[in-house]
DNA sequence: AACTCCACCAACCGCAGCTAT
DNA sequence: TATAGCTGCGGTTGGTGGAGT
């Protein structure tokens, strides 16, 4: 079947952007605000598709962009929020206010991908780079990520660090959750002291265990596919995209912080009147 | 001065997810 | 339920400028 270009290839400019063209955007945007990229470019009389306008404005036009160099600071949140999250850059970006994820994604693969390397610390997997090379030709021991059930989640934030598993096992099921938790050598600081705006707790269940607790309130169909903000957690309101769906009734169900109650990843759900950064920061973009 | 190499980063592309019909 | 359209995300590419030879 395929699907229709998203604009006219041979009518659109590509390429550098021209002064003309940003102030036309951001003219456009300034009065009439953002959405509906696909007719904007018309619209603002510009020659450039839909996306590239959103590209444009949202990585570089945007007012509320934080231009110059990354703080030590900002590093430090990115590789930790990387460790948690994988590339997923629109969400690390969210945790850093005037940051886009494709600056982020840049400053990943051109310096901290290095620094971490120099650190003797594996970029993909946040492991040492001996353990994470011999772990690839062994076979997985016991705490391994051995089957599509097991969750493997690494925090790491020092050069000299040692390493050890801590394991969540839930009661009647197989599956186990196993944690690889990096302990610094020398700085007994935990990472919440250093990094206080980091919210690093979390809470995880089995997405399947969550579902049959709930009795699938409110989500419809059990073969409804959850959004990734669902999946990872944030079920507690307007994070959600699929919350019309489930998350207003289970959220509003979701009291304390045991497993059986949901998840709470990053903290982001319970801490949007508390945190540096509310929920919505996520949605910056 | 001319050339090559490399790092940086803006922009593009393809795809997945969501929504409307 | 199926289909089409739109938006957003993440991987990749290509242009540019600085450093090195």
């Amino acid at each position: 079947m395929g699907r229709s270009p998203c604009c006219e290839k041979a009518h659109t400019n590509k390429g550098a952007w021209t002064k003309e063209e940003d102030e036309r955007l951001i003219a456009y945007i300034k009065a009439h605000g953002e959405g509906c990229w696909r007719s904007l470019p018309k619209a603002a009389g510009l020659l450039r598709c839909g996306k590239s306008c959103r590209l444009r404005w949202i990585n570089y036009l945007r007012p509320d962009l934080k231009r110059g160099n990354f703080t030590e600071e900002e590093d430090e949140l990115i590789i930790k929020l990387h460790s948690l999250l994988g590339n997923k850059w629109s969400l690390i970006a969210g945790r850093l206010p005037g940051r886009t994820d494709n600056e982020i994604k840049n400053y990943w693969n051109t310096h901290i991908r290095r620094k971490l390397i120099n650190r003797g610390i594996d970029p993909t997997t946040h492991r040492p780079i001996q353990e994470s090379s011999a772990s690839q030709d062994s076979k997985p021991t016991q705490l391994e990520p051995v089957t599509s059930n097991t969750i493997n989640i690494s925090f790491t934030s020092a050069p000299k660090v040692e390493t050890f598993h801590e394991s969540i096992s839930f009661p009647g099921k197989s599956e186990k959750i196993s944690m690889l938790t990096f302990k610094e050598e020398k700085d007994e600081c935990p990472v919440e002291e250093k990094f206080p705006d980091l919210n690093l707790e979390l809470r995880i269940s089995l997405p399947d265990d969550v579902d049959r607790r709930q009795g699938l309130v409110g989500h419809g169909k059990s073969t409804t596919p959850r959004c990734f903000k669902c999946s990872l957690g944030m079920i507690n309101g307007m994070e959600c995209r699929c919350g019309r769906m489930r998350c207003d009734v289970v959220g509003g169900s979701s009291k304390g912080s045991d497993l059986s109650k949901g998840f709470d990843f990053l903290g982001l759900a319970k801490k949007e009147t508390t945190s540096l950064l509310g929920f919505r920061s996520l949605e910056m973009k």
